[in-house]
RNA sequence: GGGCAAGUGGCGGAAUUGGUAUACGCGCUAGUCUUAGGAACUAGUUCCGAAAGGAUUGAGGGUUCGAGUCCCUCCUUGCCCACCA
C-alpha cells in the first residue's frame, strides 16, 4: 500500500482538471452563479480569510455540480487601487509589472488549494479591454447626471494622498491604512449616491436571503429620517439705544432666513434657540452684522479643527457662542429667539442648523442647561387610565394638580397616604388653585392633608404630566396637568388635622423603596424614572401643551400637520454622495475632457479606454492633483465637441469602481460589445451565491447594487438586484484572539500550511474551525485531527476488503450521513459537514462496507476535499467524481428495528429502554414502570401522571 | 448613548418543533507496539465524589411533566453606528 501522500496526488488532480477544462461553465442546464469577491493582488498573497470564502464557494460549487446543475465559478483581480500602488512605490517598481507579479503568484495558490474556478473567465481590472467599460459605465452615469463636479470640504488621508468617500472613513481612520482623515477643500468628482438612497433601501426589502446583519447595516448607513425643513427669519438687533430689551418688532426684516431640519416638528413651540453649525454659510453671510463675528469666527475655526473623534472624546461637554447682533423668529410663536454655533450640530447632515427644543432633546437640554437657555415644555407625557378612560359623549374639564414626594427628616421613609374611601395607598396629592404658585400649593397640601408644617422644597419635576380619565362620580372627563415636587421635612412638627380629611386619609410612613407599590397613579413610571435618573427632557410621544392651536392634540397627529404648516415634510438620507475622484496614478482615468468653450465633454465612446499612460514617476503629489497633471503630452487634447486645444481630466477613479460590476463581466468577459446584447447577462443573472467579508457591507457591496440598479433603470442588466444571496465569513483570529496581521508577527501563511498538511486538509479544517459567520481561532495544533482523518480514510479504503452486502448499521450510518452532510451544505454549515463524515468512519471503519457504499461516502468528501476523494474514487475504479450524480438517502433506511428510550422520573433521566420500533405505548410504559432505577425512585407510591413522546422518553410524573 | 449578535468542558465547538446536554476535533491520562519519536493504534476524559449519588449550558426569576432552546430582569463580550436634530 501507498502511503498517503497529498502532494502527489493534489498535483495529479490539479493538472488533470485543468487540463480537461473539467470546470468550466457550460451553456445548457439551470445555472448557479456562485461568486467570490475577487482579490486584489497583494504581495502577500492570499490570507486565511480569502481562504474561508474560497473554500466555502468551491465546496457549494462542487456540490450544485454533482446535483446536476451547470455552475459557474469564476475569478478575476481586483487590480487597482491603492493597495497595489502602494506594494509597487514601497518595491521601487511600476504598478503594472508588480501587479502582473503578484497576480501570477495568487493563481498559483489557487491552483494549489484545488478550487474548481472556471479559468477561461478570469478577468482583470486594469486590463483596457477590461476598465474600457468601466470608463463607458462611468459616462453612463454622467450622462444620466449622476456624476458631477464640485469643490468642497472632503475626507482627505494624509498619508495616501488622495480624498476618501465616506464609505471609506472607518471610525475616523482611513479604511486602508488606518490613518487619521482629515478635512481638506478640493474640487471632486461624486457619485450622486444619494439619488438611489431610497431604492438602495427599498431594494434591501427583495433580499429575503441576505443575513438580517448585512441589510440592518446597510439601512443604517443609508439612515433615512422622516421629519421637516422649516426657514426660521434672521432679524437683526436694532441699534443699542438705552437700556430696554430691544424690540425686535420693528426691526428691519431682511430675506435671510436659516433653514433647519427637524424629526419633530411637532416641539417647534418650545423651539427657544436656533444653533448653526461651525460650518454654516450664516455666519459669514452675516459677518458684518455679527457683533462679536471675531469670537464666533474663533469658535468656528476650532470646531472645525477638531476631529471627530476629539469632540466625543471631550466627554460631549457642550460648546457654544451666540451670535449676537441678529436673533431668529420663531414661526409659530412669533417669538425672536437666539442664535448659537456650536459644534454639537453637524454641518454635514440636514440642513447644518437645527432648532433648539431643550425641553425635549437631551442634547438641546444639556446645551441650554449649561448656556442658562430657556426650557419650555411642549408635550406631556399622556397617561390615560386604562379602568375609566375619557368618555366620547362627556365634557371635558381641565384641573392642575400635584404629587408630593415628602421626605423623612431623618430616616429613609416618604409619606404617603392611606385613603379611607377608596382602596389606595398614594402620595401627598391634591389640586393647585388656580395662580397659585406649585411649590407653594404643595406645602399647602402637605399641611392640610398631614399636619406637618415644616419642610423645604427639594426639587420640581422638570416637567408636568397630562392624566385623562371620566370622573364617574362627577360624570365628566378629567384632563389633569399633574405636577410633582419633592420635599423634605424639617422636623416632624404637626398640628390635628381637620376631621373631613381625616374622614378622608390617614397619613402613613413607608420605606422610600415602596414608593413603586403606590397607587393609583397612572404617572407612576415617570415619577419613579425621575426619583432614579434625575432630571431628564422628556424626549416622547404626548399631548401637545403651550402649543397655540395645536394644543390638547396628540404630538403623532400632530407632526404632520405642524411641519406642512409651518414648513414642508422632508426625508433627510445620512447617505453622502460618493466622492469618485482619487488624486492617484494606478486607477481608471475619468473619461471626461475640459474644453474652455464646451466645458466638461465626455470621451466619445469610439475612443476608450482612455489609456493610462506608463509614467517614471507616479507617486502621488499630495497636493490634491493627481500625477497624471504632470504629464503634459496626455493631458493636452483635443475637444471632441469642437477640436480645440482642450485638457484631460487627471483624477482617476476609486479601487471601487472596478468592482462595482465585475460579476457582469464574468458573464461574457471577452465581450467587445458589453452591454450591446443582454443575452449572458439574462442568462446568468442574478448571481446566485455571494460569499465575502463583512467588512464590504458598506462599501463595495453597497456600491455595486448601487451600480446595478442604475444599470437596470437604462435597461442594461435584466436584474435590479445583482445578488440573491449573500454568504458573510467571520474573521479568522489568531490563537490568543487578536487579529493576525504582519506587524504582530502571527500571520499564518496558507503556502506553508498546504506544503505541511496538503491541500484537503487546509480545505477541511478551514471549515471545521467554526461556523461560517463566525469570527474563529486559528489554531495551530487543530489542524492535526483534520490531517489523521484524512490519512485514516486513505489507509482505510486502501485495506478494506469490501463486502458483498452492507451491515445495517453501516448502511444506516450512511443514509443518514447523506442527510445530514446535504442538509448542512445546504444550509452553509460547513463545520459539522466535517464532523459528520468523521462520525461515519468512526462508525463503520470496523464493520463489513460495500464498495458502493464507500464510494458515495467519497462523493460526500469530494466537494470538501476533492483530491484524496477522486483519487480514492479511482481506485475503486469510479471515473469522474466532479460530475457524479450526489448521492441520495433513503428515509426508510434510517430507522432500526430498535430504538433507545430515555425513561424520566420528574423530569430527570433516570434509565434507558431499548424497545422494537413496534412497541406500542402501553407496552412501553409499562416497561418502564418495571424498570428497578424507577422503582427505587418510586418507592411505592402510584405515579400521577406518565408522559410519553413517541421515539423519545417516557416521564414519569410522581 | 443607540442597534445587532453571542455567552455551553482545559480549548474550538455540537444539540430538528422545548424531549437522553457536552456530538466532532484539539489537548490531557493510561496502555499497546516500537528505530522511547512531537508517529500510529486502543481505552478513558463536563464538574464534585472512593462509591452510591449529586451538580451543571453567564447570574437570578418565570412558564412547563420537561428549558441550552420560550418569557422577564441583570451581567459580560464582540460587531456596527454614534452629539445624525
Amino acid at each position: 500500500m501507498q502511503k498517503y501522500n497529498p502532494k502527489k496526488i493534489e498535483e495529479k488532480w490539479q493538472s488533470y482538471w485543468q487540463t480537461n477544462n473539467v470546470f468550466e461553465a457550460g451553456d445548457s442546464g439551470e445555472k448557479k452563479f456562485i461568486l467570490v469577491e475577487f482579490p486584489f493582488p497583494s504581495g502577500d498573497g492570499l490570507h486565511m480569510g480569502h481562504l474561508r470564502s474560497y473554500t466555502a464557494a468551491d465546496l457549494v460549487s462542487r456540490y450544485y455540480r454533482m446535483k446536476g446543475f451547470n455552475v459557474m465559478y469564476p475569478i478575476g483581480w481586483d487590480a487597482f487601487g491603492l493597495p497595489a500602488e502602494n506594494y509597487a512605490i514601497k518595491h521601487g517598481k511600476q504598478p503594472a509589472e508588480t501587479t502582473a507579479k503578484n497576480i501570477e503568484n495568487i493563481r498559483k495558490q489557487l491552483h494549489r488549494l484545488g478550487y474548481s474556478i472556471d479559468w477561461s473567465r478570469e478577468i482583470n481590472t486594469t486590463d483596457p479591454n477590461y476598465y474600457k467599460w468601466t470608463q463607458w459605465l462611468f459616462l453612463q452615469f454622467y450622462k444620466a447626471g449622476l456624476a458631477y463636479e464640485s469643490t468642497g470640504l472632503i475626507n482627505w488621508c494624509p498619508k495616501d494622498k488622495t480624498g476618501l468617500a465616506n464609505e471609506e472613513v472607518i471610525g475616523g481612520h482611513c479604511e486602508r491604512c488606518g490613518t487619521k482623515v482629515e478635512k481638506k477643500e478640493l474640487r471632486q468628482w461624486y457619485l450622486k449616491i444619494t439619488e438611489y438612497a431610497e431604492k438602495l433601501l427599498a431594494g434591501l426589502n427583495d433580499l429575503p436571503e441576505w443575513p438580517e446583519r448585512v441589510r440592518t447595516e446597510q439601512a443604517n448607513w443609508i439612515g433615512k429620517k422622516e421629519g421637516a425643513e422649516i426657514d426660521f427669519q434672521v432679524v437683526l438687533s436694532p441699534p443699542k439705544a438705552g437700556e430696554g430689551s430691544p424690540d425686535f418688532s420693528t426691526t428691519p426684516q431682511n430675506d435671510i432666513s436659516v433653514k433647519v431640519f427637524t424629526t419633530r416638528p411637532d416641539t417647534i413651540f418650545g423651539a427657544t434657540y436656533l444653533v448653526v453649525a461651525p460650518e454654516h454659510s450664516l455666519i459669514e453671510t452675516l459677518a458684518d452684522k455679527i457683533e462679536n463675528i471675531d469670537e464666533v469666527r474663533a469658535y468656528a475655526q476650532t470646531a472645525k479643527d477638531k476631529e471627530e473623534l476629539e469632540r466625543i472624546a471631550e466627554g460631549k461637554e457642550k460648546t457654544g457662542v451666540e451670535l449676537k447682533g441678529i436673533r431668529a423668529i420663531n414661526p409659530a410663536t412669533k417669538e425672536d429667539i437666539p442664535v448659537w454655533v456650536a459644534d454639537y450640530v453637524l454641518g454635514g447632515y440636514g440642513t447644518g442648523a437645527i432648532m433648539a427644543v431643550p425641553a425635549h432633546d437631551e442634547r438641546d437640554n444639556e446645551f441650554a442647561k449649561k448656556f442658562g437657555l430657556e426650557i419650555r415644555q411642549v408635550v406631556a407625557p399622556r397617561v390615560v387610565d386604562p379602568v375609566n378612560p375619557p368618555r366620547e359623549d362627556a365634557k371635558n374639564t381641565d384641573r392642575n394638580m400635584l404629587h408630593a414626594i415628602v421626605m423623612h427628616p431623618t430616616e429613609d421613609k416618604i409619606l404617603s397616604l392611606k385613603w379611607k374611601t377608596h382602596p389606595w395607598q398614594t402620595f401627598i396629592t391634591g389640586g393647585i388653585e388656580d395662580g397659585e404658585d406649585v411649590l407653594e400649593a404643595a406645602k399647602r397640601e402637605v399641611f392640610e392633608e398631614t399636619g406637618y408644617k415644616n419642610m423645604e422644597v427639594i426639587k420640581l419635576m422638570p416637567y408636568i404630566m397630562r392624566a385623562e380619565f371620566y370622573a364617574a362620580h362627577k360624570e365628566v372627563n378629567r384632563k389633569v396637568n399633574a405636577n410633582v415636587v419633592m420635599l423634605k421635612l424639617t422636623d416632624l412638627a404637626q398640628e390635628v388635622v381637620s376631621a373631613e380629611e381625616q374622614e378622608q386619609f390617614e397619613p402613613v410612613w413607608i420605606d422610600s423603596q415602596d414608593m413603586k407599590n403606590l397607587s393609583p397613579v397612572s404617572e407612576l413610571a415617570y415619577i419613579l424614572d425621575w426619583v432614579e435618573n434625575g432630571d431628564k427632557s422628556y424626549t416622547g410621544e404626548g399631548v401637545l401643551i403651550n402649543s397655540g392651536e395645536f394644543s390638547d392634540q396628540l404630538t403623532m397627529d400632530s407632526l404632520p400637520k405642524m411641519a406642512e404648516k409651518f414648513g414642508k415634510q422632508k426625508t433627510t438620507y445620512k447617505l453622502r454622495d460618493w466622492v469618485f475622484s482619487r488624486q492617484r496614478y494606478w486607477g481608471e482615468p475619468i473619461p471626461l475632457i475640459h474644453c474652455e468653450k464646451d466645458g466638461v465633454v465626455p470621451v466619445p465612446d469610439d475612443q476608450l479606454p482612455v489609456v493610462l499612460p506608463e509614467v517614471k514617476n507616479y507617486e502621488p503629489t499630495g497636493t490634491g492633483e493627481s500625477p497624471l497633471a504632470a504629464i503634459d503630452e496626455w493631458v493636452n487634447t483635443t475637444c471632441p465637441e469642437c477640436g480645440g486645444p482642450a485638457k484631460r481630466e487627471t483624477n482617476t477613479m476609486p479601487q471601487w469602481a472596478g468592482s462595482s460590476w465585475y460579476f457582469l463581466r464574468y458573464t461574457d468577459p471577452n465581450n467587445e460589445q458589453q452591454f450591446a446584447s443582454s443575452e449572458k447577462l439574462k442568462q446568468w443573472l442574478p448571481v446566485d451565491i455571494y460569499f465575502g467579508g463583512m467588512e464590504h457591507t458598506t462599501l463595495h457591496l453597497l456600491y455595486s447594487r448601487f451600480w446595478n440598479i442604475f444599470l437596470h433603470d437604462q435597461g442594461l442588466v435584466p436584474v435590479s438586484e445583482p445578488y440573491t444571496k449573500r454568504v458573510p465569513h467571520g474573521m479568522i483570529l489568531a490563537e490568543d484572539g487578536s487579529k493576525m496581521s504582519k506587524s504582530k508577527g502571527n500571520v499564518i501563511n496558507p503556502d506553508d500550511l498546504v506544503k505541511q498538511h496538503g491541500a484537503d486538509t487546509v480545505r477541511m479544517y478551514e471549515m471545521f474551525l467554526g461556523p461560517h459567520e463566525d469570527s474563529v481561532l486559528w489554531s495551530e495544533k487543530g489542524i492535526i485531527g483534520v490531517a489523521r482523518f484524512l490519512e485514516r480514510i486513505w489507509n482505510w479504503i486502501n485495506t478494506a476488503e469490501f463486502s458483498e452486502h452492507d451491515e445495517e448499521t453501516v448502511s444506516r450510518e450512511l443514509h443518514k450521513t447523506i442527510k445530514k452532510v446535504t442538509e448542512d451544505i445546504e444550509a452553509y454549515r460547513f463545520n459539522t459537514v466535517v464532523s459528520n463524515l468523521m462520525s461515519f468512519h468512526n462508525a463503520v471503519k470496523d464493520s463489513p462496507i460495500t464498495k458502493d457504499s464507500a464510494k458515495a461516502f467519497l462523493q460526500l468528501l469530494h466537494p470538501l476535499a476533492p483530491h484524496i476523494a477522486s483519487e480514492l474514487y479511482e481506485q475503486l475504479g469510479g471515473e469522474n467524481i466532479d460530475i457524479q450524480p450526489w448521492p441520495k438517502y433513503d428515509e426508510s433506511m434510517l430507522v432500526s428495528d430498535t430504538i433507545t428510550i430515555a425513561v424520566q422520573v420528574n423530569g430527570k433521566v433516570r434509565d434507558e429502554l431499548i424497545v422494537s420500533t413496534d412497541s406500542t405505548q402501553e407496552e412501553i410504559e409499562t416497561k418502564a414502570l418495571a424498570s428497578e432505577k424507577v422503582q427505587a425512585l418510586l418507592s411505592g407510591q402510584s405515579p400521577k401522571r406518565i408522559i410519553y413522546v413517541e421515539n423519545r422518553l417516557v416521564n414519569i410524573v410522581v
